[in-house]
DNA sequence: ACCTGAACACCGTTCAAGT
DNA sequence: ACCTGAACACCGTTCAAGT
């Protein structure tokens, strides 16, 4: 007799996401999910492969919460928020982010951000041949400040200062693709 | 009866680092380490606190892989070298690299690469009052690329591509921080 | 279809004991 | 001082069973 789940998958990533949040990777454990969802730890694997999906399962989930920016936005704007939607993505879940950065991102929503990025590059005017390239360039700088501030590899520093530094990595890349777009144009 | 230690932390170190390399962080166990020296888990302890103890180790290992560059070298040449060294060490150590981004950079070793930046930026003329700034972008942009290379997120792209890419972003730090030196000059 | 319960191999770590 | 051996609490995961 077919009942109505009582957990699905996206519930099950939502409560493992927070045990994550509030007290880290290592604390994220079967038991510990199943409890949270009121079931059995063996439920869990109708809805997940197991730990190593789970952990997928998160990073994917924060992949959908770096919203695309709006549309008609100048391109400078458009990385700028999504830039920032990364970086309090980070600061929400420091201990999933880091993920983010080992594993290869080819998902629906990895492309939706990546795509959003092309976007704005080509607006700016980088060449059509140079535009992988660099949105490799500037996604990692992105990423690594954001996992390095969100691992606490900044402690020592304010969060005013933080946000300098944030800003002054975004001027540089910004001239970056400027730059990029020069060499697009005649002379 | 006091004999010599059969084994000692930096032998320890030496083959966790090898396991992980081989086979991957999650094989990395304490009774993995204790075989590979011919001893019983237990042993390990005396050298070691613990498994966070032991991975913190290998971070440090790491850094100390990442040689200054030889003094006299052009600051361009100085931070080229640094950077190759420590993109060489993320792909022999692709597991454990990545946690260089997410713990503070508090050490001994640290502090000397650290430095080494330091030293090199002064070269170049960045004012005072930038150069930790500085070293913190160039660093982080640096780190997010060997991390990304290492654990394979750009892995549908070849050695060739990927050589093409690191040097490309170093021209970008290199242009980033002719700019920097430039606001400290007259003009 | 969805969940439970018992069981297994393994994990990090403790403690007390050996030499 | 250095290592061993037995033991503990916990971990992810399997399998067969319930409804």
């Amino acid at each position: 007799m077919a009942r109505p789940a009582r957990i699905d998958r996206s519930r099950l990533l939502a409560e493992a996401l927070a045990i994550a949040d509030e007290r880290g990777l290592e604390a994220l454990t079967m038991a510990a999910v199943a409890e949270r969802l009121g079931v059995t730890p063996m439920a869990l694997y109708r809805h997940v492969a197991g730990r190593a999906d789970l952990l997928d399962g998160l990073v994917e989930l924060l992949l959908t919460e770096f919203a695309p920016p709006p549309a008609g936005l100048p391109w400078s704007e458009c990385l700028g928020v999504l830039a920032a939607n990364i970086r309090a993505s980070a600061r929400r879940h420091p201990s999933v982010f880091p993920l983010l950065l080992q594993r290869p991102a080819t998902t629906p929503d990895a492309r939706r951000t990546r795509d959003a990025v092309y976007a704005a590059l080509r607006e700016a005017g980088v060449p059509e041949g140079r535009v992988p390239l660099v949105e490799r360039l500037v996604s990692t700088a992105v990423l690594g400040f954001a996992v390095s501030e969100a691992a606490g590899r900044f402690r020592e520093h304010s969060r005013r200062q933080l946000d300098a530094d944030f800003d002054i990595l975004q001027a540089m890349l910004a001239r970056f693709i400027r730059a990029e777009a020069a060499t697009g144009s005649p002379g």
